[in-house]
DNA sequence: CTGAAAGCGCTTACAG
DNA sequence: CTGAAAGCGCTTACAG
C-alpha cells in the first residue's frame, strides 16, 4: 500500500485518476467501479447497472464493461454496496453446536438454499447457551444481516426486543415457535411419543431413558416418551440424565448407570444416536444381547445407525429439509413476501431396525 | 421504513436531526454515530474514538457517550467501518467438508482463536473441489476479508495470482505448504508410515488398505503406509479405493470388497475412523474376530474410537490445534508481524488400542 | 439506455 | 483531549 499525498486542496476537476489521490492513504489497492467506468468509457452508474443486471445496458457498453472488469481484475466492494443499498446479502445463522452432525446437515440445507440467491452465511455456535446466543445476535446485528436463522428459541426478552427494533426478520429452526413468529421444524414431543409407543408395543416391561445436554428439544422428546409409556400402563420413572455434552463415550457411561440402577431394564430410549451407539458398544462389552436382553432406540438416524451391528432403531429427522425450508421462508420474507404458513411442520419418521 | 421527502435543496445548516432527511429513503432505521454524538454533546470523532478505545476520551465525555449508546440502542455499522478503514474484521475459512468431524474441530480451533480478537468467520465448504475452492475464494474476496485460512492446497494458478494481487494474507491448514507460503499442519506421509510400520511389527502377512474420497492428504497417508510395508518386506499392492465420499456405510462395503479380493487379508488400514467403524461393524456381522482374524487401524482418533468394541487403534491428529495455530499465525501476519516459522508442524500420535 | 448529484455511516489524517 | 474536513466505493432517486 502506498501513501499518496495531496498536492492541492482538491482534485483537479475531471481528473479522477487514482494517482491524483485523496488526502489519505488509499485503503484498498483494488480497482473500483470508477476505474472500470473510465476504462470502459461510461459513467459509474452504467457500470453499476451492468453488474447487477446486464440487460439494463446497451450491448456495446456491456461488452466494454465486461472487458474492463476482466482486464482490471475488478472485484466489487461489498462493504460499499451494503452501505449504499442497506442490504448486506448476509444471513446470520445460529446453531447450538457444530460437533452435532444434525446441525451440520441443517447448515448444509441452509447453504444450498441461500447460495443460489447470492447470500453468504455468518455462522455462530451458541454452545446451547442462551447468553451466548444473545451475544452473537447482538454482534451479528452490527453486520446488518438481511435475516436470521436460529436453531433453539431464546428466552431473553431484551434480545427479542433488540431484534424487533432492528427490523431484521428471523425464522426459527427446529422449535415450532408460538404465536406470531416464523418457524420450521417438527414436534419433538410427538417423536418421543412414537418411540415410547413402539417400545411399549414390543413388550418392554421396564423401559428406561438416557439423555445428555438436556436442551429443550431433548426434554420435549422425553415428555412425549414418558407420556406414551404411562399410556401403556408402564412406569416412566427410570432415567439417567446429565447436562454434560452428548458423546458416544457418554452413551457407554449412561448405559452402565442405568443398568446399575435397574438391572432388569429391558429397553432404553437414548436421546440421540451417539448415545445409542455408545450404549450398543457397552452392551457388547458386557455381553448383553441387543435387542434380546435390551432393546435400544436412538434418535436422528445418523448414517451409522443403518449399518451398526445390530442396526439401530431410531427416528429419522428432516434436518436438511428444516434448514432448506427455513432458509426459503426467510428469503421470501426478506423479499417482502408473506408465506401463508407461519409454522411449517416437516414431520419425522420412526425407522424400525434390529436393535428395537 | 419511512420515505422522507426533502423540502429544500439542502439541510438547514446545524439541523442534522434525522427527520430533516436526505434526498432518498433512509437505508437503516438505526441510530448512527451522529445520533449518539448529538445526544452526548460531542463530535462524531469523539464518539468514534470512545467506541474503539475509551481511554482516548475524557471520563465525562465517555460517560455521556455510553449513556447515549445505551439509550439509543446504538449498534455500529460494520459496513461503514470497513469501507472507511479498509479492515473488515472478517476472515475467510475454506474447508473441504463439514460432515467430516475433523474439519469441524479445526473450525472450532479457528473460532476460539479469532473470536477474542473480534473477527468473524466466513465459512466455505469446498466439497473437495478445487473449482469450488477457486469460486469461493473469489466470492469471499468481495467481502474484503483481512485474511484467509484454507484447508487443502489449491492447484489453480489464476486463483493464486488473484490472491497475491489482492494482498490478502493466507495460511494453509493441514498441508505443509512448499516454498514461501504459510502453513500449519503435519506430515500425512509420516503418519501413514507409522501405521504401516505398526501393522508390520504386529506380524501381519497380508495387509490391505481401504480409502474413500482420495483427496491429496489421503493419498499421502497411503504413500507412507505402502512405503513402510515395502520396507518390512511386505506386498503393498492390496487396496480398495473409491472416490466416493467417506462414510461408515462405505467402510462396510469396502471391507467386503477387500475380503473378496483377498480372503487371507489379516490387517487393514482404513484411511479414516469412519471407514474403520464400518469395517468393524461388517466384521461383527461376518463373524470375523478383530483383531485376531483381522487387525483394523483407523485415522484421526474421533471420539468413538476409544469406546468402540473392540476399541480402535488409530492416529490422533491435532485438528483443533491446527485450526488454532493457523489462526494465530494469520492474526500475526494481519497485524504486520512476521512469524519466524513459515511451516508449523504440529505432529500426530499413534494410539494403539485393541483393534490392531 | 445513460449520467450528475447526493448520500450511506463510518475513519483517516490533520490541526489545535 | 477534541473537532472540521474529506473520503472510503458503492447505490438511490432523479432527470433526461
Amino acid at each position: 500500500m502506498t501513501t499518496i499525498k495531496r498536492t492541492q486542496p482538491a482534485d483537479v476537476p475531471g481528473d479522477k485518476r487514482p494517482t491524483a489521490g485523496g488526502s489519505r492513504r488509499r485503503p484498498s489497492g483494488r480497482a473500483t467501479l470508477d476505474d472500470v467506468a473510465r476504462d470502459a468509457q461510461v459513467s459509474t452508474m452504467t457500470v453499476s447497472r451492468a453488474l447487477r443486471d446486464p440487460s439494463l445496458v446497451s450491448p456495446a457498453a456491456r461488452e466494454r464493461i465486461e472487458a474492463a472488469v476482466r482486464q482490471l481484475g475488478y472485484i466489487p466492494n461489498l462493504a460499499a454496496r451494503t452501505l449504499a443499498s442497506a442490504r448486506s446479502k448476509l444471513i446470520g445463522v445460529l446453531v447450538p453446536s457444530l460437533s452435532n452432525a444434525v446441525f451440520v446437515e441443517t447448515l448444509a440445507g441452509v447453504q444450498d438454499c441461500v447460495g443460489a440467491a447470492g447470500y453468504q452465511l455468518l455462522i455462530g455456535n451458541t454452545g446451547y447457551s442462551p447468553a451466548r446466543q444473545a451475544q452473537l445476535l447482538s454482534a451479528y446485528l452490527a453486520h446488518a444481516p438481511d435475516g436470521f436463522l436460529v436453531a433453539g428459541i431464546d428466552d431473553s426478552k431484551t434480545v427479542r426486543e433488540h431484534l424487533k427494533a432492528s427490523g431484521v426478520p428471523l425464522v426459527h429452526m427446529y422449535d415450532l415457535a408460538p404465536q406470531g413468529e416464523w418457524s420450521v421444524g417438527f414436534s419433538q414431543r410427538k417423536a418421543g411419543h412414537v418411540i415410547g409407543a413402539h417400545v411399549a408395543s414390543r413388550g418392554a416391561k421396564r423401559p428406561g431413558f438416557i439423555a445428555a445436554q438436556l436442551d429443550p428439544r431433548t426434554m420435549q422428546r422425553r415428555a412425549g416418551y414418558r407420556r406414551a409409556l404411562r399410556e401403556a400402563g408402564l412406569d416412566a420413572g427410570l432415567e439417567v440424565l446429565t447436562k454434560a455434552p452428548s458423546s458416544v463415550d457418554l452413551g457407554c457411561t449412561l448405559l452402565r448407570s442405568l443398568l446399575t440402577e435397574a438391572p432388569d431394564c429391558d429397553a432404553v430410549f437414548c436421546c440421540n444416536d451417539d448415545l445409542a451407539l455408545g450404549a450398543l458398544f457397552e452392551c457388547q462389552r458386557l455381553g448383553i444381547e441387543v435387542p434380546h436382553d435390551l432393546a435400544i432406540v436412538g434418535f436422528n438416524d445418523l448414517p451409522f445407525a443403518a449399518v451398526a451391528s445390530p442396526t439401530i432403531t431410531t427416528v429419522a429427522t428432516p434436518r436438511y429439509a428444516v434448514g432448506f425450508e427455513a432458509a426459503r421462508m426467510l428469503l421470501r420474507i426478506i423479499d417482502g413476501d408473506t408465506p401463508e404458513q407461519r409454522r411449517m411442520d416437516m414431520g419425522f419418521q420412526l425407522v424400525v431396525r434390529e436393535s428395537a
